[in-house]
DNA sequence: AAGTGGTCTAGACCACCGC
DNA sequence: CGGTGGTCTAGACCACTTG
């Protein structure tokens, strides 16, 4: 996006990773980069320390930066990657494959005690249910229920929730999605599943559900997400922290 | 852990915090800070910026640095579960419930070339295969394959690999696993699945598949993990990074 | 205009790895 | 030992917010 010195190097290193520049998997080490490029060697650590949360790549301390070889691998897959995108849509959305959205209900109601929990609500808050199928080229692949209170959007029209909330809120209100919080399990598919997403009896679902914060820590929405199951891979890179 | 500035100003913060030193739930400027603890405004901000990325405070350019009222108001909200999954023994326990593990099979195998680029081996490397099922108070819950190079560990026995690898790793080596790449999705159990994890032909498995790290980067484990579908809850705080 | 966080640089010194 | 990543500093300049 952006037209930083950090960033320029992460899109360019990215680019040459996914084009196989590094055959035996190890990046320049940080100073040829900083010469190379002429940057900052401190630029240079930036775009590696991102590259490296990301679990593109790992550094081995007295040795050198070596790409993950995982990281590889499954950049040829359908994913929904933890580094990436949080709008559904917009993760699934390379491949060039295109997205489909199918409205199946769209209702305000009274949310249960559990959900006024999860969004920080009042007695007399009131929350939208949207229930949609998501598509890739016509084919179903999610069904995703989301609840959303009315206070923070009270302008939502059946049009909006026909394509991608997170856009929209990007587009007409300049707010942006950014952390979440999702538990990510498996079930037995229900008959509403089998019809909907095309799947057999003994073909199970990926279930997603959590709840999507506001830049400024703000839930803005509860979603549950059954996904078919060849649909479901979610890559994570977990680092251990400090505290 | 180490000594390090950044991490003395951290702890400090984070107690501070906990302890409501900060009213306005306004942070003091980071030139204060540096001043303050005299160190580099550098340090200070890489202190900040852990605690962004974990969700404790939030930055605005312009206006300040601001404590997040829902981490304050609802911690269990914010758990940072991202990291239940390394250790699976070590995950699981808290339940009060008291783990088992029985060992399926365990044998030296020449890897493919998949796994040797996973485990960045070369052609004259051998691991171990490791199955072993997993248990809950009897109950079987996964059944997990993992692939050790030789060359890590070749002291492995039958009897290590009858308990917990990662902590036979931190008492005998001082050696810890803290990175973690994983992909996450679900399957239709197979017939072992079903015998070895009493599940029903329509009941599916959670799969968890990825990489273990050694804290200085060394690829240490390629492990696939099954899970009886009731137990898979992989909780994950995500927050948006560069890209 | 003043205050505050963001980016970037140049360079010093340390810690670890492998030959 | 040389090569490599890790930490830290001091300071310059930019971008945004607020009064």
């Amino acid at each position: 996006m952006a037209d930083l010195v950090y960033h320029r190097l992460l899109t360019t290193l990215k680019k040459n990773i996914m084009a196989g520049e590094y055959p035996s998997l190890k990046l320049p080490d940080e100073r040829s980069l900083s010469e190379q490029y002429e940057i900052s060697r401190s630029s240079v650590k930036r775009a590696l320390n991102i590259l490296a949360d990301q679990g593109v790549v790992f550094k081995k301390r007295g040795s050198g930066t070596f790409i993950n070889p995982l990281y590889l691998k499954n950049r040829s897959v359908f994913h929904y990657n933890n580094g990436s995108n949080l709008g559904v849509t917009d993760s699934f959305q390379m491949n060039g494959r295109k997205p489909g959205i199918k409205l199946l209900d769209f209702q305000v109601i009274k949310p249960d005690k559990e959900l006024r929990r999860d969004l920080f609500l009042n007695h007399d808050d009131f929350v939208y249910e949207i229930k949609r199928l998501r598509l890739f080229d016509d084919q179903p692949f999610m069904i995703e229920t989301g609840y959303i209170p009315i206070k923070i959007m009270p302008e939502l029209t059946r049009e909006i929730v026909s394509g991608s909330i997170f856009n929209y809120l990007q587009a007409e209100k300049n707010q942006s999605v950014t952390k979440s919080y999702l538990t990510i399990s498996a079930e037995p598919s229900t008959e509403e599943d089998q019809q909907e997403l095309q799947l057999k009896p003994v073909e199970p679902v990926g279930v997603m559900a959590g709840i999507f914060f506001l830049d400024d820590g703000t839930p803005f929405e509860y979603s549950r997400m059954r996904l078919h199951y060849q649909y479901m891979k979610y890559n994570t890179f977990v680092t251990l922290g400090e505290d």
